[in-house]
RNA sequence: GGAGAGGUGUCUGAGUGGUUGAAAGAGCCGGUCUCGAAAACCGGUGUACUCGAAAGGGUAUCCAGGGUUCGAAUCCCUGCCUCUCCGCCA
């Protein structure tokens, strides 16, 4: 959430940036709720000084042995106002909290203004015409889709999970499943590389913890929830990740503090439909391993930059053709400030699939879920959060399908995963 | 799941109704001493909200939420969590 502070110094701003993300202004319903809270809080706390003070009054007349019966009951009447301040104020800050969690973050000035997908700027490519580059050329076959050779290869059944469990819910078989294993071993070692701590968080998460990183209040449709205990399947490692230091001060010389997990990802996709949907595309069980980053305010843009790199270091690694793209401000998310998506080209299908969504939060999120950090003999302060995908594995298996198959129906392993696979071709 | 014990500041740990934001010790910061360091000694050391230009007030906070009371860290209820024992289990 914004700073309360911010907003009310800075109302324009706030607008401004709401109307650019194309969400419903409720800024000056925020600032009158503010406005009615604080008068509440400072009539509360008026009555409670004067309760604090008779009190202690009555401690030493009793103490001297004398009679506070008047005052006691002067008291009384003080305490049924207090009571009933209170009971008002209570409805109050709910109303203003609930309503100040459902206002988004602000962009960055970078970030370009739009609402369709046509406004996202493409900033970078890496491909084919690199002399890395090793994949397919359609020139000398018509390429297919992945779920076409997967099914022919028996790596991926999606027939049988639908039995099992339902659509979007795969089994992945023989030099499939092993492959996966592989891409999350590469994935892990290359961020352990790059400085991130691994960690096998929960797969299961709190209202709280889905509440800090936004999926909570308004977007509870996204998860699968476990009602009887009041858990939720994580939608993505950024919640648990995220959360770790909920409610913690963290110390100055730790950051940036940098993560990676790898989880499985939960998601109900709700309404999603047709072609874009079709094998590996959408699921609603993935693995995924996912960076995470809390860091220093001033830092927060470089540490954008350094983890978009660290993803697409994974890309240029596997020799798959992707591109970089600016989101604009109407395709953003709810709680972030500035995001960059990767998507790689799945020749078979002829489009790009997103990998990975790397994401400034500035300290959108460390206000929610109360991460500070302390500045050298000062105050504690917000630190930012960041995460990324590094990355999201169904759709880089539909891509070395898609990318790495020989006219013969074969599928080349990249390179650099040789070692995790034990062969270098499937079929 | 059953039975018991317990949750106090950065940490250890006192405190069972009235100057208790909270003893004491440790840690940390500053100072004295020292060529320097250690030791010793002195001083300081939570957070949030709120009023205020500031200085400085005020309120809350001893797991959380209710309750009793003029007044609660302290009494009562509920929930959460931790520990011990039993059961169950990979």
């Amino acid at each position: 959430m914004l700073d309360i502070k911010f907003i009310r110094e800075h109302p324009d701003l706030v607008k401004e940036g709401i109307r650019k993300k194309g969400d419903v202004d409720r800024i000056d319903e925020v600032l009158l709720l503010d406005k009615k809270r604080r008068e509440v809080i400072q009539k509360t706390e008026a009555l409670k000084n004067q309760r604090n003070v008779v009190s202690e009054e009555i401690a030493k007349i009793k103490k001297s042995g004398q009679d506070a019966i008047q005052a006691i009951s002067e008291m009384n009447k003080v305490k049924d106002e207090i009571k009933s301040l209170d009971n008002e104020l209570r409805k109050i800050e709910e109303e203003f909290n609930n309503l100040l969690l459902t206002i988004p973050n602000v962009p960055h000035p970078s970030v370009p203004e739009g609402h369709k997908p046509e406004d996202n700027q493409a900033i970078f490519s890496w491909g084919k015409l690199h002399p890395e580059y090793i994949g397919v050329n359609e020139t000398d076959f018509e390429p297919k889709p992945h779920w076409e050779l997967a099914e022919k290869l028996d790596i991926i059944d999606f027939g049988t999970g639908v039995k099992v469990t339902g659509a979007g819910f795969p089994f992945y078989k023989n030099r499939g499943a092993k492959l996966q294993r592989a891409l999350i071993n590469f994935f892990l070692d290359e961020a352990h590389g790059k400085g991130y701590i691994e960690i096998q968080p929960p797969l299961m998460i709190n209202t709280a913890s889905a509440t800090g990183t936004g999926q909570l209040p308004d977007k509870e449709d996204l998860m699968y929830v476990v009602n009887r205990d009041e858990l939720y399947l994580v939608p993505t490692a950024e919640v648990p990740l995220t959360n770790l230091h909920r409610d913690e001060i963290l110390s100055e010389k730790d950051l940036p503090v940098k993560y990676c997990a790898y989880t499985p990802c939960f998601r109900r996709e709700a309404g999603s439909y047709g072609k874009n949907v079709r094998g590996l595309n959408r699921l609603h069980q993935f693995d995924k391993v996912e960076l995470v980053k809390f860091v220093h305010p001033g830092t927060s843009y470089n540490e954008l930059e350094g983890l978009r790199s660290d993803a697409e270091a994974l890309l240029q690694k596997l020799n798959l053709p992707y591109r970089v793209l600016l989101m604009c401000t109407g395709d953003m998310g709810f709680t972030q400030s500035k995001k960059y998506d990767l998507e790689v080209w799945a020749i078979g299908q002829k489009c790009w699939l997103e990998v990975s969504s790397i994401s400034n939060f500035e300290s959108f999120q460390a206000r929610r879920i109360n991460v500070r950090f302390r500045l050298a003999g000062g105050k504690p302060e917000f630190v930012h959060t960041l995460n990324g995908s590094g990355l999201a594995l169904p759709r880089i298996v539909a891509a070395i399908i898609e990318n790495y198959q020989t006219p013969e129906g074969k599928v080349i392993v990249p390179k650099v995963l040789h070692k995790y696979t034990g062969f270098e071709v499937i079929g």
